[in-house]
DNA sequence: CGAATACTTCACCATATGGCAAACTATCAA
DNA sequence: TTGATAGTTTGCCATATGGTGAAGTATTCG
């Protein structure tokens, strides 16, 4: 083989191309700072199965990881998103339609 | 194992989760209809290498082939893309300095 | 027709990924 | 101090991925 996913753009791609780590990210989106078992308790993979995804989340630099006491809060760093973001804008001349929805999207974020 | 990117949205990350992928994606913004051999030819891999990308990119529809002749003429696709910056959407409350960023993007595609 | 061109398919290889059970290492509780 | 709890590490397995060379299929050119 070759290369294996090792710039960031790649290694976020590929973090996000797997439901389940997709799954953890929006669960830390509504209750951050979740321990691992919280965070496995509704999967249905044992807990060194989670261990991989959340090992490749952070290699991405999705998560962050701190253990206080025997637990391990997991957090969103979704700063890495920015860039895989920034690069699909590129794509949007070839959809203006869903241009439109974004635009709705951001001025809906930006009222109070 | 289990599941390996079945549903559109993981076809799609896992898609452009390699940075050959994303080369050939980016060339055909630039020109549209390239040739499997046009798109080779900067790359340091040989046909069929590029074949299995190429079906990648099919499968996640991502691209689209069209032969005439014995040649095949590849074009972009960009519908699933959306799906995936709709899903990167949901993060930019974590970082609004690049929600700003978006917004100046958008604003400046509307522009004549 | 015969040969070159443009892919495509096949068989094969090494490494990655996603899962598990089992064993191990804290840490907290009784 | 024993035991439960929380997480990690270590094999192990099956399948996927990204690459190759070699052979196969059309199509076009001379």
């Amino acid at each position: 083989m070759a290369n294996y996913q090792n710039n960031p753009i790649d290694r976020t791609f590929a973090a996000l191309a797997d439901p389940t780590r997709r799954y953890v990210l929006q669960r830390l989106m509504d209750e951050p700072d979740l321990s691992v078992s919280d965070l496995a308790r509704p999967l249905s993979l044992k807990l060194p199965g989670l261990m991989k995804h959340l090992d490749v989340l952070s290699d991405a630099g999705l998560i962050r990881r701190t253990k206080t006491g025997r637990t391990v809060q997991v957090r969103l760093a979704a700063e890495p998103m920015q860039q895989a973001m920034e690069w699909l804008n590129q794509y949007q001349r070839f959809w203006s339609a869903s241009l439109d929805q974004l635009t709705a999207f951001v001025e809906a974020q930006e009222e109070p």
